[in-house]
This record gives C-alpha cells, structure tokens and sequence, in this order.
RNA sequence: GGGUCGGUGCCCGAGUGGUUAAAGGGGGCGGACUGUAAAUCCGUUGCCGUAAGGCUACGUUGGUUCGAAUCCAACCCGGCCCA
C-alpha cells in the first residue's frame, strides 16, 4: 500500500482490510488477483507522470498477479468530455490504433511484456446498446455524481457539465465489471471512477467490489508546480529522444528533485532523507544531483549508454559553452540569405520570428552574431556553424 | 420556450466607433547572470515583404458608417434565473 492516498483515513482502511481478505481468498481459489490500472490514448505518447502507476502494477506482477495494462481504445474514439477544442478533433481509428500500439510498447519499459496482459476497452464497450447504457445508468442517482469534485468544483463556478459526461464514468465503471477486477490502479483524478462508480456497479451486476488503489502523489510536470500532463505542454514523454529527455529532467526546478527521485526512481524514505539533507546543507550540489537524475531517467528508459552520451553533450553545450559533437550537417549550392536558410531548415517558424531572433543577438554564425536580416551564406564561407539560441545548431558544408 | 449575461490573440483577461496587431498577466522565445534549460533581471511575442508597404485577426453571416472588436440584425454556442 506504499504511495496509496485516499484522501480519507476510513477508505483507506477499509481498502487495506478488503486488499488483505481479497488476497487471502484468491489464495484460497489458487488464483492471482486481477489488477489493472487503464490509460487513455487520445494523447499520443504516455510521459512520465504515467509510470507511478505503471510502477504499482508492476509490483502486483511480481507478486505473481494477473496485470492488465488497458488501453481507453473506446473512449477516445468518442472524444474528451471535460474539453471541447479536444472533442473537436476525434481521433479515427487508425489513430487510435497506432497510438494503441506504441502505447504498449511504451508500457513495457516498466511493465514485464511477457506478464502483462494488453487489452482494449471497445471489446466490452462497443457492443453494448442503448437500453444497456440505461440499465447501466439506473444504478446511479445524479446526486452521487454531483459529489464529484470536478463536476461540484464547475457547478460551484458555474461551468459547464456536459451530459455524456457521466457517461464517461460508467464507461470506466463498466470495464471493471467486464474484467471483474479485483483490483484497480489509478490517479487522484480517478477516485470517483474507481471507488464510486466502479465498486458500486459490481456490486449492482453481482461482483465483488474492486479494491482501488489510489496513488497519493503525483509527478510534477517541467514547471516543478503542476501535473504533468501533456495539454499543458509540462511533460516528459517516454518516447523522447535520450538528448530531449535529459535536457526535460534538468529544465525542472530543484524544488522538485525529491519527487521525481521518490516517484520516478523509488527511492526509499531514507535515501530520500538523505538527499535532502545533503541538499539543505550544501554537501551535494544540486546541479550534479540533477544531473545524476537525469542520467537514471535516460538509463531507464533508453540506456545507459544513451545517457552517458546525453551527458557528455550536455557537459559540451551547456557547461564549457562548446559545441555538441553530432550537429547535423546541411549542403549549400549557393549564396542564400541567412533568414531563408533558418526557414527552410525550420530553425525558426517564421520569418517575422527570424528577424527578431537577429535583432536579439540569437541567431550566430561561426558565435558571430548576425544581426542583418539581409545577410547571406555563400559555399566559400563554408564549412560554419549556424545556430540559433542556446540548443539549435546545424553545420553548413558547401555543396559538393 | 422566455428573461438575462457572456463568446477577444497559445491561455486567462482589458477594451464599448478612429493614434487598436488590440492594455495587463501567464506561457513561449531571446539576452544577461548562474550551478543547468533552476531563481532573478531585461527584451521580445500575428503572417508576408530587404524595405516602403500589404494581408489576416476580436463566435458566424450580413448591415450602418469616411471608419467597427466596439453600433444594428439574424444565426450558432455557453452560464444563470424562470417555464
């Protein structure tokens, strides 16, 4: 039950008592527990803020329980009912399945591929029909769901609540009854799902309530303040590119390191004692625990060479203020403004947003500033270094 | 269905006929500084154009006006109250 919070000392107990008879009697039927925590793929890629549950599942696994990594298939083809610029752009099938896919993949960074168990919730969901959905519904009264935070926070502020979204919650009810979980693994944000909807519907259809697992904390994004979450443009996905990643791990405030080590590397409570004491007192400098962090990130979810070489680049073009060693190269055939150069090699977005980088001093040539916006590259000025900011840099070779 | 308030740039939000590409804040970007992309400070932040200048933009569509984000009409969307 470590990292587990319910916000309520009584759930929490009676979540802990029920987990223990549940273990006890599956024990007794010689069967594992089956767990699943689901993850919603309208968003492309799971980031780091994912993997605390990721995390809980895969203790489960290795206590030799039944773990299903679920993916929302069902529910994003429907759209985002809290947000109407996303449910504008549903997402088609293939999106979803490709998204589906890599989900997976993404998954098993953490997760055991071959203990856990993938599945989608358009195989339960799909199906059913309209007197279903009622029959579904009759189990709940509105007033339960108004007790919703979110639904009671927006009634209070006098936002909007759409319909369909309460089904949003049945839906989620009614994939724990179509897996008859035992156990289910979620965010804060989850609770009303997991312990309201879900337990209540298992009961009504005949099961035994899951037990939910409700992990306490949750990751900071990039600001150090706020979830990570990927519409606030805050997260570190999983899929970034070794650089990207540990580039994303130094960007967050110091305030935040502890998390990450106790979220994201499992540090126990005395290591973690230990860090921030090292820090209070000035015997460990926080730039090198950044960095070390950043290197176990990368190690974990690339490799450790991967990281090695990430900071070693980094050493390069932050610390000794040099150049990174793999900067990509591009060809020139002939004399080119400087400005149609950075736009064609999308260095820059606009040309409007080049000029105004000139005028700051941000765009160098061989750490020459270039401030005209007329200046141009001719192939016998080459090979130089063209770069933009602090982290863009592409090398100009003449054209051979 | 009726009443009423509202829909502004990436986000929040000011602006109620003209010097408004639109205050302010957030975010982003650049610079300085540093221990990093932390903190702080400064600058910048629609697109095209070397420039002059042009184009697009304040829910949608029309209208009034020399001139509209600002006034009018219809429509669409949201909140609240009433039915």
């Amino acid at each position: 039950m470590s990292g587990v919070e319910y916000g309520d000392p009584e759930i929490k107990e009676n979540m802990r008592r029920e987990l223990r008879e549940r273990l006890i009697d599956a024990e007794r039927e010689g069967r594992p527990l089956r767990v699943y925590c689901g993850y919603d793929p309208r968003t492309a890629d799971l980031h780091l803020g994912h993997t605390i549950t990721m995390r809980k599942l895969r203790q489960f696994q290795e206590f030799g329980h039944d773990v299903t990594f679920l993916i929302g298939t069902f529910t994003s083809l429907i759209g985002d009912p809290s947000d109407k610029e996303k449910a504008r752009d549903q997402l088609t099938r293939e999106q979803v399945e490709e998204n589906a896919r890599t989900y997976a993949e993404q998954a098993f960074k953490i997760l055991d591929p071959n203990l856990t168990r993938v599945r989608r919730n358009d195989e339960w969901l799909a199906p059913l029909d309209f007197a279903d959905i009622i029959r579904l519904a009759s189990n709940f009264t509105v007033q339960q769901f108004l007790t919703r935070d979110n639904f009671a926070k927006r009634i209070k502020e006098e936002r909007p609540i759409y319909l369909h979204e309460f089904f949003y919650a049945l839906m989620q009810a009614y994939d724990a009854v179509a897996q008859e979980a035992d156990v289910q693994v979620g965010g804060q944000d989850q609770l009303f799902n997991i312990v309201v909807a879900g337990r209540k519907l298992q009961q009504a259809l005949g099961q035994r309530p899951q037990i939910a697992i409700i992990m306490g904390e949750s990751l900071p994004g990039t600001d150090g303040e706020i979830k990570m979450s990927k519409s606030l443009g805050n997260h570190i996905p999983l899929l970034a590119e070794p650089w990207d990643m540990y580039g994303k791990v130094m960007s967050i405030p110091d305030k935040a390191m502890p998390i990450y080590h106790k979220l994201i590397l499992g540090w126990t409570p005395q290591q973690l004692h230990e860090l921030e004491e090292g820090l209070a007192s000035g015997a460990l400098h926080p730039n090198e625990v950044k960095m070390c962090l950043a290197y176990e990130i990368v190690s974990i979810f690339h490799s450790p060479e991967d990281a090695e070489a990430a900071q070693q680049r980094w050493n390069e073009v932050f610390r000794s203020g040099g150049l990174p060693e793999d900067i990509p190269e591009e060809p020139i055939a002939e004399e080119e403004r400087i400005l149609d150069v950075l736009r064609r090699l999308n260095m820059v977005s606009s040309s409007g947003e080049g000029k105004r980088l000139m005028k700051q001093s941000g765009v160098r040539l061989n750490e020459e500033p270039v401030t005209n916006p007329a200046a141009t590259v001719s192939p016998d000025m080459l090979p130089a270094v063209l770069q933009v900011g602090k982290r863009k840099f592409i090398r100009l070779v003449p054209k051979s």
